[in-house]
DNA sequence: CTAATTGCAAAGCGTTTGCAGGATC
DNA sequence: GATCCTGCAAACGCTTTGCAATTAG
């Protein structure tokens, strides 16, 4: 994770954040994670490491490191927000049905049209948000 | 809007729902939406209309609108849930980051490619959602 | 008449916040 | 030592639900 770039503890410090035991086990968590895990199951890893770490924590850290820059937070239609190095190479979601699966994947054609319909509709490009949902062919069953 | 296709109400009776007073009020207030409503704004409008409608059955009525295929729910990131007539031309949507507008647009180039992803990742694209992020050109201010 | 639908108020769920104690800089 | 951060529990905003009364078919 982090392909080359600051690890998440290293970002925290070059902002200035105060360091805690908490914040350190939570960095250590979102920087380990490769799915997108809610904030109850950031909850469940960290308190797995350090048990002194409270949901109020997991909940006020995620928003400042969502704040910061450092994480992005993802909505699933579940009503849960989740979250993801925001360091990571941008890359869009795709829905396996089927299982509930998510997969990521990056398409440069994607990104390059996304230009021109912006600049289409008369506007700067400056995020987008991108989800695929489909069933595996051949079908699962 | 329902651009030669069944009203509303006339997918409501389709499916044998059974037309109350209230969901009259909400199907029409549904169909003359052209933009997002949340829950709150469909219950003003609908309240306007007809004074004894309650929030609690607009909230029962849209969930049971959208399971029979009969609106979408969206989600714009506040945690709310929002509306459309699930009838309309497929579109996805264009946010205008200076004034919180929110565009629909429609691009085949787009829905092509969303295939050609889904099919070299092994799947067959069932659905998608697509939001762009930006800011008008030249800028407001 | 029977089953579906409603309004009301209470509950549910994910998330936020006030506060007093505790840790960091 | 001043400030920032924490845990706890209470509060929050959106949505759902139990119930008894009402209404559609």
């Amino acid at each position: 994770m982090a392909k080359g770039k600051a690890t998440i503890l290293e970002r925290c410090a070059a902002i200035g954040l105060r360091m805690t035991k908490q914040r350190r086990v939570l960095a250590q968590v979102l920087e380990s994670a490769d799915d997108h895990p809610d904030a109850e199951e950031v909850y469940r890893r960290a308190h797995e490491i350090d048990g002194s770490i409270s949901l109020a924590t997991v909940y006020r850290t995620v928003k400042t490191f969502q704040e910061k820059g450092i994480l992005d937070r993802l909505e699933f239609g579940d009503g849960k927000g989740r979250y993801e190095d925001a360091k990571r190479e941008h890359h869009d979601h795709f829905f396996n049905l089927d299982t509930g699966e998510v997969i990521e994947f990056y398409d440069p054609e994607i990104e390059a049209l996304q230009e021109r319909i912006s600049k289409r509709l008369g506007f700067r490009l400056v995020g987008h948000k991108l989800e695929l949902y489909g069933v595996p062919v051949p079908p699962k069953k």
